[in-house]
DNA sequence: CCCACCCGTGGAAGCGCTTCCACAGCAATA
DNA sequence: TATTGCTGTGGAAGCGCTTCCACGGGTGGG
């Protein structure tokens, strides 16, 4: 009881009467040691609160005892939407019952070189990439090639584990065009995230198989731009009767924007969104859209970057439609 | 270049051709050094790609260079506010700007010593805890002491920071009579969240100073017991004219609750609500509510933790009426 | 021209831990 | 009883880093 200084291994070993190579074999569990010792060790650590540095034991261990979840962006479109949040609750949830430690980095949208700073600490087990950029990805140190991985998809050198856009907007599309639709417009999300070319791509085969005429405006994901895209829509192609924003923030912009329009929906124009986040069901007329399973892809981007196994480039997750009112 | 080794100081130091002390001295900037010396260092940490191993440096510092940030509670009163999320952008870039790294947590709502066991590694400058309920703030472990602030106001013992619910919620309720309404009503937060008691207590004062009677049940935080709380207020006392929840998202639900009994609002019955979230002016009719600065409030925690003075038992940030349609 | 002084430097210790290795016991076999 | 084999143990090295301390070689003043 020197002090009120934080217990160290050594002192456990003196309390226990044995070597500090013995309490570290008990306290780790690894290697042999005898049920006395080992019940000494235990009292001595319980007594004295021990509890070991992770920082001295990574340095020996060379790491994997931790992972870095990296956000990017710090923008509205970023943090108004709830699926960050969700995405990181899942990752550190599954991190945690690894017993692997979670570090977490919020990092501009643009700043080179700030992931490379990541692979600082040699006991980084691997890294988890939210909201990919290319440009992002790009600067991921090789060090940490194999143990990164993508939530959303990125490039194509980080694996990535994404909802799969283009079977929900598959779906989504062939909805509207079931429910009677056939001017179909598209919000995209922004330019910068990669992850919405097969989206696109997916909304422009229905629309094309159907006979109907492709009408994308870009988007970026907040909902401001979404009520600004609506406008645009409705003074480039009048006759439009159905909107598909790739983000659920967006379309509500879009209900919103068709509203100060006013236009009906769903009479005149069918709205529908994508990932649905908890407002979705809140809105009026409430939003059909599709889900977004973040969770388990946060959870399954987490295992893969802490199994063994390769991961492989692209894992999808599927969504299901929801539909409500306003398609 | 020996095989494809992450450099060490060590190698740095070989490389600019001196001692491994001047080296240290060179990268963290503390202690003498000579221009050449400080250029040659420069240069080969530059051409070796070199970063301090975060372990090895902390495990000699002695800690500070890492801060714990603890996420309580995985229901989606938590998960689908898009607070957290936010407070956690602001805490991660805080504590980046001090130098700082951060390791989240995410930890179920019930579970003792779960937050003990933070304390863990030396290597930790201090800890926040984003919504933090009295059971969990009192597994603190005595080591933390002083390095601990809560995001929200939790325990007696430790220092919290803030929205200012008592004159928010002052502000909104007195908007409220301002604007004709005296049979207000007002849905609360969870009970085990301890941040409510203020606002409830401002509610009280208000009302009852402009003769109304005290209508108040127990919400959570969430929009579908919002819903509930709209049926069970109208069915108890009919002649209600407003309704005020603690937060947005229950708002919303009342907002949804009131639209299926047939009640307009705000005509028939106003409804405003606490946070100000980015859907809050989505809805119809858009919500009256309350900005809620979290990103400062999450700042200003991190900023305590890492100082060096005392921390203040609570900071409270004040929070501005937003006058949409509801209310 | 010599001494005191100071700046910049390298040697070495040590942070708390894991793990290799040698070795001491003891039981089982010859 | 002498040998083999095993299990459990302690000594010691070393992970990558910071920092104390002693020391060398420049500068300025006497």
């Amino acid at each position: 009881m020197t002090a009120n200084r934080i217990a160290t291994l050594d002192d456990v070993a003196r309390a226990a009467g044995v070597s500090r190579a013995t309490a570290s074999r008990v306290v780790t569990g690894q290697g042999p040691a005898s049920p006395k010792a080992r019940d000494r060790v235990a009292a001595a650590v319980a007594e004295l609160g021990y509890v070991p540095d992770a920082a001295a034991r990574a340095l020996v261990t060379r790491g994997g005892t931790r992972l870095a979840v990296a956000v990017i962006g710090r923008t509205a479109a970023v943090l108004d939407d709830p699926y960050v949040g969700r995405a990181l609750a899942a990752a550190a949830t599954t991190a945690a019952e690894h017993e692997v430690g979670v570090s977490l980095h919020w990092l501009p949208l643009h700043e080179p070189a700030s992931l490379a700073r990541l692979a600082g600490s040699r006991g980084l087990g691997g890294l988890v990439v939210i909201n990919p950029t290319r440009p992002a990805l790009e600067t991921v140190p090789r060090s940490l090639r194999g143990r990164v991985a993508a939530i959303g998809v990125g490039s194509r050198d980080v694996p990535s584990f994404d909802v799969d856009n283009r079977n929900g907007t598959d779906g989504v599309v062939r909805h509207l065009v079931r429910t009677g639709r056939s001017r179909i417009a598209m919000v995209t999300g922004p330019s910068w995230l990669p992850c919405g070319d097969r989206a696109v791509d997916a909304y422009r085969r229905v629309v094309r198989d159907s006979g109907g005429e492709v009408r994308v405006v870009p988007g970026d994901f907040t909902a401001a731009r979404g009520a600004e895209a609506a406008v645009e829509i409705m003074a480039r192609w009048p006759d439009t009767d159905a909107v598909f924003a790739l983000s659920d923030l967006t379309a509500l912009g879009v209900l919103d924007g068709l509203r100060g329009l006013g236009v009906d929906v769903p009479g005149d124009v069918a709205v529908a969104g994508f990932d649905d986040i908890p407002f979705a069901g809140l809105s009026r007329p409430a939003l059909t859209t599709t889900t977004h399973p973040v969770e388990d892809i946060a959870a399954g981007a987490v295992r893969a970057v802490l199994g063994s196994r390769d991961i492989s480039p692209v894992t999808f997750f599927s969504s299901t439609l929801v539909v409500r009112e306003s398609a």
